[in-house]
DNA sequence: TATGAATGAGAGTTCATTCAT
DNA sequence: GATGAATGAACTCTCATTCAT
């Protein structure tokens, strides 16, 4: 199907033999690493090994390259979720592994994609193409729990009161209002029991039929 | 109750006729607007009046002052919201005083409270002061909302098989998750329906009697 | 009287179709507007239309592109005002539009030739190869000058006990040193009365007979 | 007549012992040496000796320094100007000393304020602040030359139908015009016959009376 | 106690130039 | 012959901090 040359990646940066991707990522690590406002366009040069010139020769100003950065990072994320969940068929399980994928990006040392969601949404209150890019990143998220509930509706495995949307919103406020004190090490929350308690409050809210308390 | 120091108030700026005091204030106002990373001794210099070098024989470092500034600005709000609290009987009534507190201050055009605890997860991540005051503030929060579950329970007005600690993390969780699209001016969000449906989520799990939804 | 090659035009822009010529007619046009160190490579590729390398490859340096910009606006020039003597035969009439064509190089809206001239005084203090071109134009500019007052004067028509070299050399002068406040838009200098005034002077050291003031 | 503590110089920058005054002069020597456009933060540093941040807190941005510079050195030359004419009865004496020195200001090794005047002449044009000084100088200086001829013409030592304003603009367009070449060591222009054909052409539109050609 | 003066460190950005095609 | 990609060098400017008063 795929032609043999098309085998290079096809992302925002598919020339150059992927540099400007290795570049993105190791942008990620720095932003999650320092916070973004912290992040020099030398730290990126020293983690990506590439000269602080050509940075700015392929993104322009340092704040481009932190819009990009993020970009790259929520696309990806997004993607492997969406990959993740097109494996399932029942709707809980796919609400299960959304609440697991989300609280999982703000767990342990790195925690690279919630504390790069924790950046976005600083960086988002002041810079409108990144407010831009994070409601996107809601909306998304949002829908595909949104799908999964509705997809639980008609299939009665949910019976709620609740608009799909309602109940898409705030489960994803669940998810980033327990991750916070997460990545913050906070020994009041468990990844475990966090998810628990999460699930169990969409259960109320959906109450699934069969397989789940 | 309260211990015999407390009449004169013993804070950092307890001397100076309450220089400090509007010093921090002013440094809220900075960080609220420009992000802690972004505020500089000039600004805060510029918001409140005092010369530069004279912030620095107050505070010392830049961090310093920052720290004092989310530190006052917590105080401040616990405070307030504490005092409101005390005025209410109800458990119920209190629940949605926290709430809508809480989401008050991600609200509208400076949502300074909200802009600062965004900010101060952020901080507390990489520095262990800030991340301590964090969380010595989540517990407050959660403690109010824990004290408010369990008196419910004891007077048989809600009645839930959830422990009060992990409905108050949850409720917390909410008020953040919500809080944060919400300053970031998310449409899909409005003020209103973010209190509506999370007090309906609350309500599914504590099922309070009586005049109450 | 024209040497053998010069039909075909062999200066450094020959080749191309004339593209050197454009290059080189843009570089005077952001010379004048910039200032010649302002002038960027980057900007006589945007004024051009021709990249960067290519400029690099047809000229070298930065400061070849000048100087070979220079040269080729002070050629232009000097052709123009050839041609507009070779119509005159009338000594009186070659001095007043020498005069007048000086001027109008300082005057006005982009007042290219004249912001040319300061530019390359300028650069010629600083740069022999720059430095003899100037001398060289000097002398062009004077020669004609001092060709008119040598036709007045075997023709009886200028009465001056002054050499024709030195007339010239205070002819150029005094156009230098009015267009100079001219192009800087001096309120107390308007075109018409520089001319006359430049000329009442002139005829105060040539005394012309007959139709001159 | 002058108490102690006075003798300290009163000029722009009289704190900190002159230590501005320094920098400026250093700072005219640099542009009458490199150009204004070349003229870096690092040579006004090292010809000085005081730190570039501290020449940044002195006169904030660098085109702030060039255009002090530029007014310190020509209200240096302007009152050592006036100063040597407080000294001068004879109009005529004066006019010679204006020439004089004005020709001495673009001779010779540094050159250092013809270079400077040349230097703000291209800058004037594209900076209205350098503009409005350089007129303010031309003014100056014109002024000067007025006064003389007015005062030669009350005391019938000067007879001329032309406006002394006129002949101001013309004396001084003489001296820009010639010192020009002069500064480029055009080879066809020495200082004295420059000086003595500028005063011949004075001459002839004043037509002083006794003691001169 | 409070403040202005002074300065070093560090960062973003510009730009000519080199190199490979 | 022409051109895009890449990069090192240089420069301005910001800012926290030190010092002297």
């Amino acid at each position: 199907m795929t032609p043999a040359g098309i085998t290079a990646p096809r992302g925002p940066a598919r020339r150059a033999g992927g540099r400007k991707v290795k570049v993105l990522e190791a942008a990620g690590r720095v932003i999650a690493e320092r916070g973004a406002d912290a992040t020099r366009f030398a730290d990126v040069a020293a983690e990506s090994g590439v000269p602080v010139s050509t940075l700015q020769y392929y993104f322009g100003s340092r704040e481009d390259l932190l819009v990009a950065a993020f970009r790259h990072a929520s696309g990806t994320e997004t993607a492997a979720l969406e990959a993740e969940l097109a494996a399932l068929e029942d709707p809980w399980d796919r609400l299960t592994r959304i609440v697991a994928r989300a609280l999982a990006g703000y767990q342990a040392e790195t925690a690279e994609p919630g504390r790069l969601w924790i950046e976005s949404w600083r960086f988002g209150i002041r810079d409108a193409e990144m407010r831009a890019d994070v409601l996107r990143d809601y909306a998304a998220w949002r829908g595909l729990v949104a799908d999964a509930v509705r997809s639980g509706i008609s299939s009665d495995r949910f019976s709620t009161r609740h608009a799909p949307e309602r109940i898409a919103v705030l489960t994803i406020a669940l998810v980033d209002g327990v991750g916070i004190p997460l990545a913050l090490g906070d020994p009041e929350i468990t990844p475990a029991a966090a998810a628990a308690d999460i699930l169990s409050a969409l259960a109320g809210l959906l109450r699934p039929q069969a397989a789940q308390a």
